[in-house]
DNA sequence: CGGATAAATCAACATTTCTTGATGAGCTGA
DNA sequence: TCAGCTCATCAAGAAATGTTGATTTATCCG
């Protein structure tokens, strides 16, 4: 109920722009199964190399992924706890939403 | 940990996106107190009124908020159940996440 | 060494998204 | 009826985003 910090609300729109494309959201899809190398999402995806790279760089920056080289492969993971703040400001929306006392007089 | 079928991420895409801009979070921030008319939010977030209705009416359409014209007043309100989907979608992922079980080897 | 492979990066382009200021439509109250 | 208010919509422009097809870097193996 009480409203969120500002910077609360600046991070949690930088996790929700990062999974607000399908394609980046097919691939954290994948990686729920675990660690995936770009080849293999691939395959998966049917995504063109350098499309999933830009995206996979879009995700890393959001902080929701990671990566890792190993030879000439990156794998990537989901990160622990990325989604906490998330996950909190949206379960708050949805109880409001369905708490929905008509609230606050206006105008 | 099944992957999520494809109309469903397209369905919670939707609602990410809707949530992945600060105004629109500031938005639905400022509704979990209950239902705010147009007027009232541009007080609250200090915004230009064409830009409010723009950002309202791209919450609208992703089905996160509702609206009610009473005289020359438009209320908004979220609407209950509409963040379901993509609430689960994403504890899913934050679940997966958590687990980290080194899973199944690639290429 | 030299060819092949994995993946990041770049350049160019199209598309989408956001912002601002103006205009228009509907309601209200004097 | 008319002035004023709330709000949606439009038009124009700026900025961000996503796509594609090179090119580049690093690694591996023959």
């Amino acid at each position: 109920m009480a409203t969120a910090a500002p910077s609360d609300l600046l991070r949690s729109a930088r996790v929700f722009h990062a999974l607000s494309d399908e394609t980046r959201l097919a691939i954290v899809d994948r990686l729920k199964g675990g660690e995936r190398c770009v080849c293999d999402l691939q395959d998966l995806l049917d995504a063109a190399q350098s499309r999933l790279s830009f995206h996979l760089k879009t995700l890393k920056e959001a902080g929701v992924v990671t990566d890792r080289k190993e030879g000439r492969w990156s794998y990537y993971t989901l990160v622990p706890g990325a989604l906490e703040q998330a996950v909190g400001a949206l379960v708050e929306v949805k109880e409001s939403a369905e708490r929905q006392g008509p609230a606050g007089e206006c105008c």
